[in-house]
DNA sequence: TGATTTGCCTAAAGGGTTTAGGCAACTGCA
DNA sequence: TGCAGTTGCCTAAACCCTTTAGGCAAATCA
């Protein structure tokens, strides 16, 4: 019987796919199995479980976004470094649906710490070094444009601003305004 | 045999209690059926399917939360409306992470605009009618908070915050300074 | 070429969802 | 109060997903 060439690569690329196509939840043990032309038992040689599965793939979307991320900030600051790195976050989810719910997925601390999250948030610094915020405020910011980047995305991708003026682009711009007017004039501690 | 007096009020709060303690994902109609010491089949005369379950969880979060809001933001005008709307929703969702994460749920449109999302929505306008912003400025503004409240209150949810200094109630306290500054400088378009 | 490793398979158990059909327990009406 | 009709929970069964154990064949390497 000639073999189907699975691997963790493969599987983890093949998954990431899947769930671009039909959302990161349907992404299943048994559907990649289906895919591959293989019986799902074949899957557990290369994957531990489906929990492994699915953060193999939210590892490699980290990647991905944070390579795409890195590329875009390259040589940029202030608005525009803020503007970049907002904009990869954006179309990487729009382009990737199923990725990007990945990217989110609760890891574990260790997982999380030896995975590109942590260059995400070495790009938010980044960005803020052309401000001129000192710590806290620094860290404040940091969850702040991190709620507001991951908390619009979501509300975009779960069809919270379609069908209804003024169209999201044009929000999106004048929120990433906005926002670098708060970060030039960050009020002080009351 | 006794009864059990099922019904789908029961069954939703049981919903939401059992979502409140092991996890929105983890309700099933399986595991709700232990939990009333029945059989699976039994529920299924009245609810329609595990979907139609976690929908009904779903407004039923939607409306507490709304409820918590209104009663929150009575009397209350400009920064301490927004206080107010923003710590119901964080309070919420730590009182109760299931019902919130719940809440969140992707509903269709029409179960949307019949549902307590919409008192949201113009609670979130009435927050804004004590700031001077003209549309579309305040549809932009309104999606700002939304994105904001969401995003942090999902990030801290998932244990982004914890572990770090400063602390998470200190970075909301602080978000909330900046976004009522942004609210009442906000930016004329470029 | 023969031995070993590797890869995919069959088999099976366990859990969730959902439907069909049955009997017992309530409800309401005479 | 007794009986008919309705309602509520049950058994049974099909289907899908996960995961483990153990087997045979294909690839690899000596």
């Amino acid at each position: 019987m000639a073999r189907a060439g699975l691997s963790t690569e493969r599987l983890t690329r093949a998954g990431a796919e899947l769930a671009d196509e039909v959302g990161f939840d349907q992404v299943t043990v048994s559907a990649l199995a289906r895919r591959f032309d293989v019986k799902v038992a074949s899957l557990y040689s290369h994957v531990k479980s489906s929990q492994d599965l699915k953060t193999r793939i939210a590892l490699l979307a980290l990647e991905e976004l944070a390579d795409r991320a890195a590329d875009a900030m390259a040589g940029r600051a202030g608005k525009d470094a803020l503007a970049a790195f907002a904009n990869v976050l954006r179309d990487y989810a729009r382009e990737h649906p199923g990725r990007y719910t990945a990217a989110r997925l609760r890891l574990d601390p260790e997982t999380a710490a030896a995975s590109a999250g942590v260059r995400h948030a070495r790009m938010m610094r980044a960005i803020l070094r052309g401000y001129d915020l000192e710590e806290p405020d620094q860290t404040h910011a940091v969850r702040l444009l991190g709620s507001v980047f991951h908390g619009y995305v979501e509300l975009e991708a779960s069809g919270g601003f379609s069908h209804s003026a003024p169209d999201s682009q044009e929000s999106w711009s004048r929120i990433l305004d906005s926002l670098d007017a708060l970060l030039r004039n960050w009020p002080a501690a009351s």
